[in-house]
DNA sequence: CGGGTCGGGGCACATCCGTGCTAAAAAGGG
DNA sequence: CCCTTTTTAGCACGGATGTGCCCCGACCCG
């Protein structure tokens, strides 16, 4: 039998060169000699555990998105734990929605190369179905959080009519974290860290006394 | 003397071929043999009206975003000859937002094309120009539609903090119209015009009702 | 202590890209 | 009619990319 290494770690350490490329210079230098060079390694030992290019984008886009959803996850466990209501929830949902920001340098990174895989799936049919399962996961989050939050307010299941205004708040409220996050991405000097928390607290306080006033 | 053609007719066909080919297919198609093609030209007739790739995209990218502005401003004329507080100012809003979304076949093209080119924006510095114009130009119009609708419940300007507010509530608002227009780009089967509808009916009435509580 | 299998590297080819440069065609004024 | 200037077209070169294919060193088991 012959040398044996560590399969998994090392196509993580390429997914992490690819991560690194993508955030810094865009998908498009993500091609197998730079993330080859990258990685410290020659292009047949990338092509060694990626059959293809399209495979190792593939794979890198799933990475950055079970990242993601672990902390999504993490952070859903740990408001379960708080009371609703309280000021511990509050802060409770503004970290959870918080993961998905560009608040710190590792969210930054994932958040970029996250963005960047989901606009290149609109193009490259090999990524449509991470970007599927990446939307289906974030939306099923924002959901469950949008559920919760009605429920402080209007406990007992409300009819049809209620349940569609939901999925138009879950949906408004996904719709102004991905607004956030690309700005912050694209125009840093206009979205800082501080305007994202600001932006997020109103739309949760506006969240708030809409439910009071209905 | 010898013959002559409109450079500047000639110059917007060659726009509007990179315009289909992104919309269909992303930037990283719009190559010049690409566009000539698209074009029914050939790579040196292209090069005759723009004297590198770079130079295409970046007007490009400029004319798209005057497009845009243009369809703002005529919106935005138009509102003003409404009474603030009517039914038909209320739709004169939404036309206006709407202008951003991709509602209809040529807003989706350019929603689709101003994307591309604001992220490409990031990593190719001779965009990035461009995507300040573009940046500057929507939040401007989003500010003043803000403070106009802030002075129907607010009349008189408030102090530094409701000034605070003001911005924090105009960069919400773009948010959620980037986002919006990012999923109905990326995710159409979830976020159908429909959906945008609502959920920017939805927005507009959480801002009455959160200025008529304060 | 050999041999077979896997880790890792690299060559070569076809393809695409932008661009410098050249050349033909077109057309209106002298 | 011809000449000048614009328009249009095309060639060729250097560079980058994905991929098929081959090679060699390293290692562990029999």
């Amino acid at each position: 039998m012959p040398k044996f290494v560590d399969a998994a770690l090392r196509r993580q350490e390429v997914v992490e060169a690819v991560f690194r490329i993508v955030a810094a210079d865009g998908l498009e230098r993500a091609s197998l000699r730079e993330v080859a060079d990258e990685a410290d390694l020659a292009v047949g030992s990338v092509r060694h555990y990626f059959a293809s290019s399209d495979e190792l984008l593939a794979h890198s886009f799933g990475v950055v998105v079970d990242r993601i959803a672990g902390r999504l996850d993490a952070a859903e466990d740990r408001l379960a734990e708080t009371a609703p209501g309280t000021a511990e929830h509050r802060r409770g949902v503004l970290t959870l929605l918080g993961e998905l920001l560009p608040l710190d340098e590792e969210r930054a990174v994932d958040a970029c190369v996250w963005m960047a895989f989901k606009n290149a799936a609109r193009t490259r049919p090999f990524l449509a179905a991470e970007a599927d399962r990446s939307h289906r996961t974030v939306a099923a989050v924002v959901g469950r959080l949008m559920m919760d939050l009605a429920g402080i307010d209007a406990a007992g299941g409300t009819g049809g009519p209620g349940q569609q205004r939901l999925v138009t708040e879950a949906e408004r409220l996904l719709a102004t974290l991905d607004g956030l996050t690309m700005h912050a991405l694209l125009q840093p000097e206009w979205m800082t860290a501080q305007m994202c928390h600001d932006v997020l607290e109103a739309h949760l306080a506006s969240l708030d006394s809409r439910a009071a006033s209905h």
